[in-house]
DNA sequence: TAGGCTTAAGAATAGAAGTTCTCGAATAGG
DNA sequence: CCTATTCGAGAACTTCTATTCTTAAGCCTA
C-alpha cells in the first residue's frame, strides 16, 4: 500500500475560499492556489481535474458550510429574533471579505449557467427561508397580519446581497449594524 | 497632417463597458476588446497605456454618464418621487446586465486600492443623495418628523448593490419592482 | 501633386498561467 | 527487508494574452 496523503481536504477548501476571495476566479492563479493550500499540482489535478473544477468544488463547500450556517440561523430561531441573527452571522461572514458566492455570480454570471444556477438556487433559498421565518414571526403576533411577507423576503434578499457587496468597502461594521437595525424594524411596524 | 482617427471614443466606452460587463476585467481579453470596439491595437495603447488605465477609465465614464445620469432622478423629481424614480431608472440600467462598478468591487476591489477608493466615494455620494432626498420629503410632509433618516439612506445604499447582484439573475424584472414598492412603501410609514 | 506624418490592421514577441510529466521519497504489505 | 504503489516537489510544456512592432495606406499641407 501507499503512503497516505499529507492535505486534509478541509484545510484546502478553507484556504481556496479565501484566495478566491481575495483575487476572484481569474486573478487567483495556480501557483498561489497550490502554495496557500498546501496541495500539490499533480493531487490537485487527480482530485478536481481542472481550475473550473475546483472553484464549483469549493464554491459548493462554501454553500455546505459557511453559507448553511449561517442561513441556518433562521431556523434555530423564533420569528424576528431568527432574522436578528441571521443579519448577525451574515456580517460576521462577511465582513472585510464579501461572499465568494455572491463573487462569482458577479464575475462569472454571465459567461457561467452553472454559476446562474447556483446563484438563482441560493437566492431562492434565502428567500423561502425568510418567507417561513416572517410567517412564523406573524404567527407569534410579533408582526401584523397585514405585513405582505413575500414583498418582504424579496426585500431582505436583495439587501443580503448589498450587504456582500459593502461589506468589501467598508472598514467597520458599525453603519451596516444601523441599516439593519433600521431595515428590520421598519418590518416590524406592519 | 495626417489622417483623422477613425473610432469615436464615446463609441469605444459604450463598447466597452459591454465587454467588462460580460466578462469582467480578468475575463476581458484584449482581442474581444479591440474586436468590438472597432478600434485598434496601436491607437488603444497610444491612448490609454494598458488595460489596467483602460478600464478606469471606462469606469470613470460610466459614473459620469450612466450612473450619473441615474443619480440625477434623485435631484431632479420632488420627495419620495425622485427614490421612485431613481429606482425605476436603475433598473432599466443594470436588468439583466449588473453594475459594472459592483462587479469591478467584487472582483477587484481586494487587490486594488484604486477601486475600493472608486467604490467608497460612489458609495458615499448615493447615501447623500438618499438623504437630500428624504430631507426634503420630510419637509414637503411626505415623511414623518421621525424617520431616522441617515438609517434608512444607509439601508437604501446597500439595497441598491444587492439590486446590482440580482439584476444579473433574474430573467423578468417584475420581482425586483415589488421588492423596491415594498421597501419604499415601508420607509413612508415613519 | 508630392511629402510627411499618422492611422489601421495584424503579425510578432515576451511573459504568464493552466496542465502534464518526471523523478526521488515515503509507506504499507508480503 | 524488499517492493509495489502513491505521494510531493517542481521542471517542462503548451496555450493564452497583454503589449510591441511592422507595414501599407490615408489625409492634410505646401
Amino acid at each position: 500500500m501507499p503512503r497516505a496523503p499529507m492535505y486534509d481536504l478541509d484545510d484546502v477548501m478553507h484556504q481556496a475560499i479565501d484566495v478566491f476571495l481575495e483575487h476572484g476566479f481569474h486573478g487567483a492563479v495556480m501557483d498561489e492556489i497550490i502554495a496557500r493550500t498546501d496541495f500539490n499540482r499533480r493531487g490537485f489535478y487527480l482530485e478536481f481535474g481542472s481550475k473550473q473544477a475546483f472553484l464549483y468544488r469549493v464554491l459548493e463547500y462554501y454553500q455546505n458550510t459557511q453559507l448553511h450556517d449561517v442561513l441556518s440561523a433562521l431556523e434555530q430561531h423564533q420569528g424576528i429574533q431568527a432574522i436578528h441573527k441571521f443579519f448577525e452571522r451574515y456580517l460576521d461572514l462577511v465582513q472585510g471579505r464579501g461572499c465568494l458566492l455572491v463573487n462569482c455570480i458577479t464575475e462569472l454570471g454571465h459567461d457561467d449557467e452553472k454559476i446562474r444556477d447556483i446563484g438563482r438556487h441560493y437566492i431562492d433559498r434565502l428567500q423561502i427561508d425568510f418567507i417561513a421565518s416572517l410567517e412564523r414571526a406573524v404567527s407569534a403576533h410579533e408582526l401584523s397580519k397585514d405585513t405582505p411577507i413575500e414583498a418582504v423576503a424579496l426585500q431582505l434578499t436583495s439587501y443580503v446581497q448589498g450587504f456582500a457587496v459593502n461589506a468589501i468597502l467598508v472598514q467597520d461594521n458599525q453603519e451596516l449594524r444601523i441599516a439593519t437595525q433600521t431595515l428590520l424594524g421598519s418590518v416590524s411596524r406592519y
